[in-house]
DNA sequence: CACGATATGTCAGACTACTGACATGAGTCA
DNA sequence: TGACTCATGTCAGTAGTCTGACATATCGTG
């Protein structure tokens, strides 16, 4: 109880902080995914499609942040319940850009809206300055942890 | 075509955002806890006891954001690998008192020290004005989460 | 042109965490 | 006292994700 901090103080840690945040939105998220049928990561790979269709398997890997191995299960389930379409053959390299059906969008609807709705009660307490605040800190963390890999010593 | 977002709606959602962020922290915490034999669960699960010890399975389960039932298996492991002892009966109701032995502190030690630069770096472009902003509007965050919902367990 | 480096898709096995289920101990209330 | 409710510990089965491995396609460099 001296010299160096004794552990990390995880009432003021900002590190479980925000593991604490996600865990919530993430319970909060599953909770109104799970009667739709969806997991989470079944929606955001929905929803990043929507907004950027012909996404590649593993660009969809990084943006919903699980391995592409992962997205590739998920992809060929998506498929077979025809909630996506792949192309045949790749374009170029090997990519095959994916894209929504018109039974994907339409589930995709409920679920963006249910989702929506969660985000909105997760910010109730956040007026637009503080939604400013927060995306910049955010933003200062993903950056901050995305760039020095290295920096033990 | 791989790196680099541009510009659409995913980008300015703060619920992206914060799993983006959480994601981030999540693989640094990896990144450098796997070297050690040890999974961020397992690494929080020590932190917890040496901050609180005689915590009992379930609340623990409830301060690492798993189910108590996980907990209950990392809990026999970590007592096989002789990093915690938990009390043989019940000092009251089912509660079993769990804390952390010689060779569990050691351990938690280095992992600590680890963690606490992984933290570091992620902060280290926020001021500590920054850093209490952030705190508040995570605790808003996880304030308006825990509240509405009115789900079982 | 050949070679290596990088990126992708995919299969297989392993692991972690979850859901479901049951028994036990403590408190509440009629 | 007995019934009810709640929290806890634990076992079993399931689901989602990960690591490892291999084949293929593109690009840069010599």
């Amino acid at each position: 109880m001296s010299q160096g901090e004794p552990g990390i103080e995880l009432d003021t840690s900002l590190g479980y902080m925000l593991k604490a945040a996600s865990s919530a939105l993430h319970s909060a998220m599953e909770a109104v995914l799970k009667p739709m049928g969806m997991t989470i990561t079944h929606y955001s790979c929905l929803e990043l499609l929507a907004q950027r269709p012909g996404l590649s398997n593993s660009e969809l890997a990084r943006g919903t942040f699980v391995t592409r191995q992962s997205m590739n299960v998920l992809l060929q389930a998506l498929e077979r319940q025809g909630l996506v379409v792949r192309a045949a053959q790749a374009p170029v390299g090997r990519a095959l850009p994916t894209e929504l059906t018109a039974a994907g969008r339409r589930q995709l609807r409920a679920a963006s809206a249910a989702v929506r709705r969660v985000e909105q009660d997760m910010l109730a307490g956040l007026d637009p300055a503080d939604q400013d605040r927060m995306r910049r800190l955010l933003t200062a963390c993903i950056t901050a942890l995305s760039g020095p890999p290295a920096s033990a010593d």
